[in-house]
DNA sequence: GCCTGGCACTCGGCCGCAGTGAGTGCCAAG
DNA sequence: CTTGGCACTCACTGCGGCCGAGTGCCAGGC
């Protein structure tokens, strides 16, 4: 029960820095939050706390603020997920339902994230590897030169010139393509390539040089190239967050563009099907320290299609963005998952 | 000739200024650079080039600033474009070759400029109305449902699914094929509304329906959709331009966010054949009043395939930034027109 | 007529200083 | 274990003075 006070006075720490951005006292806290006890005992609490690590003062004759296994414990033991109003969820739905194809829906729901977050909003387009073929296109373009297009169940479009040493003609296109959307049309790509293994021998032999090209091509796009896709809005509201902060933006920013740290982040979250957190180092990566990752899957219950989720300062209305993250990723989720 | 020095002056401050964002004086004027004339006669035209509006005091007792319109003046009458050396051309070169998609090219461009630059660097996408047909390709997804691909010479790929309202089978799919490839295949685009205007006499009756909604998703596609696609990169630069601009940095990131505004600010470079520089006020951006755009079309010389450029601070290095976007677009530009 | 050196003036930036007040830690009493 | 009291710390603020870069103006020289 002591141990519970104590809890307590750590979620009134968080909960009023949040709000304030200012460290916060012992008198403050017992004024506005009701927990029944003199500022003289919250104090000892605080102190405790700081003991084990939980909270922190700048300096001496300030008040406390959170430290990183401070909003650890928070996030874990001290918040819920603050359900989104009736009002919020229907303005999700009509801000994405408009979306023609799937550059849009990503678009839309990036905006959307950043928008109702208030920070910066990162969405992954869908994975290739989480992904069925829908159908494989293969077009001549000239003597010795192809196109092959890719089409997946989620809208999203592969493409790729390929040049033969043989000549081509539209007859060997068509035949071409007959093999691929025979063996891959309805897979899931990451069943790709033991489908694509036994393909060769059922072949002409003299198609095989351009098949193996083809397949190479869907192995290679399947391969996750660090690249793979994503979209990113909302970066003006990092200058949202205090003033210390801008010292620390440039690197922030320097890091987001990176794409391979971004899609790190926001990846690690789509397997585990529940919103993750990342606080501050827990990030790994040095220049994000004094943010923090809120990250989701979305579609397809266990095999999500792609991540979510939101960069931000660390002192963040924790509950709240999780539940826009999650209730933005099921929409999301419902929305590619019908098509 | 004493118009001449007072140029001359305007210039020595310009460059002065670019390099130590910081007010320059007369003494150090007349001192850095050999202008024959003491401090004495230096702020004698200063005062003149002030009455003039070129440039401006932040207060009393400091150096002078360029204003807009000094700034103006400098570029258009006072500096060349400084060619790039041998090395950053192999550097630039270099950094395209590798790309092995429309995609790649772009996003190769845009980090590239950006590097070069240290810029916030933006580059559209090919626009599909100065691009031709390459092939159409229209595929059967279910008995009422096709997806119709389109391909354009600069590997742009568009494609819709469009639902009929009576049934379709392959056969039906490979006639429309071979009506939309044989009319438009080749085709600019920008050609396609006359085109596509007598096709429909020509087909099947039991076709026109679907041919109709087809035709229609080219000629919407090529309607220049506001959200017309566009990369950005190096916004991390925008925290090197001195910690004043801190204020503003927001508005200039919420600016950038918005697409409908870069298109015009980058569009609108296409068309001129040259690099065009649009400083402060000129972007008629609010938020960027404090910013300059220096951008340029690529591709095709006359038609331009799309626009790129750099926003940043008005405190700008132009003649090497506009030799560096120059010489990119070019480079861009053959790498897409060769294709 | 233009350039130049000299001179008084302005004013933002940078100390150093003391006062203020929020917040802490400790202690003794309930 | 809690509480009120008390001394202490220290960031923050406002004030006054100094400094120096930079200006404008003027009278003298080429």
């Amino acid at each position: 029960m002591l141990e519970d006070r104590r809890l307590e006075v750590l979620r009134a720490i968080v909960e009023d820095f949040v709000l304030s951005n200012e460290p916060v006292g012992s008198k403050a806290l017992a004024e506005r939050h009701s927990l029944g006890v003199s500022p003289a005992t919250v104090r000892n609490d605080m102190s405790a706390l700081e003991e084990e690590g939980y909270i922190t003062q700048p300096h001496t004759s300030a008040g406390r603020i959170p430290t990183d296994k401070g909003y650890r414990l928070f996030v874990d033991r001290l918040s819920g997920v603050k359900p989104l109003s009736r009002a919020e969820r229907r303005a999700i739905q009509s801000f994405l339902e408009g979306a023609v194809d799937l550059d849009d829906v990503v678009r839309r729901s990036v905006r959307l994230l950043a928008q109702l977050t208030r920070q910066v909003a990162v969405v992954q387009y869908p994975s290739l590897s989480s992904s069925s073929v829908r159908h494989i296109e293969v077009v001549t373009l000239g003597p010795r030169r192809m196109l092959m297009v890719m089409i997946t169940d989620t809208g999203r479009v592969e493409q790729r010139i390929i040049d033969s040493l043989t000549p081509v003609d539209d007859e060997i296109a068509g035949e071409l393509r007959a093999t691929l959307n025979c063996a891959l049309a309805g897979q899931r790509l990451a069943d790709a390539p033991e489908v694509v293994a036994t393909l060769s021998d059922q072949t002409r032999p003299e198609l095989r040089p351009c098949l193996a090209t083809m397949t190479g091509v869907v192995l290679e796009s399947l391969a996750e190239r660090p690249e793979e896709r994503l979209a990113m809005a909302g970066t003006a509201n990092l200058t949202r967050a205090s003033v210390d902060f801008a010292d620390s933006l440039r690197s922030i920013l320097e890091a987001l563009e990176e794409q391979v740290v971004l899609m790190k982040l926001i990846g690690s979250a789509r397997e585990t099907g529940t919103v993750t957190v990342r606080i501050g180092r827990e990030t790994d990566v040095d220049a994000l320290r004094t943010t923090a990752v809120v990250a989701t899957g979305y579609g397809r219950g266990p095999f999500a299609l792609g991540g979510m989720g939101v960069v931000g300062p660390m002192r963040m209305d924790y509950p709240w963005t999780m539940a826009a993250v999650r209730a933005v990723a099921k929409y999301v989720g419902e929305l590619l998952g019908a098509d």
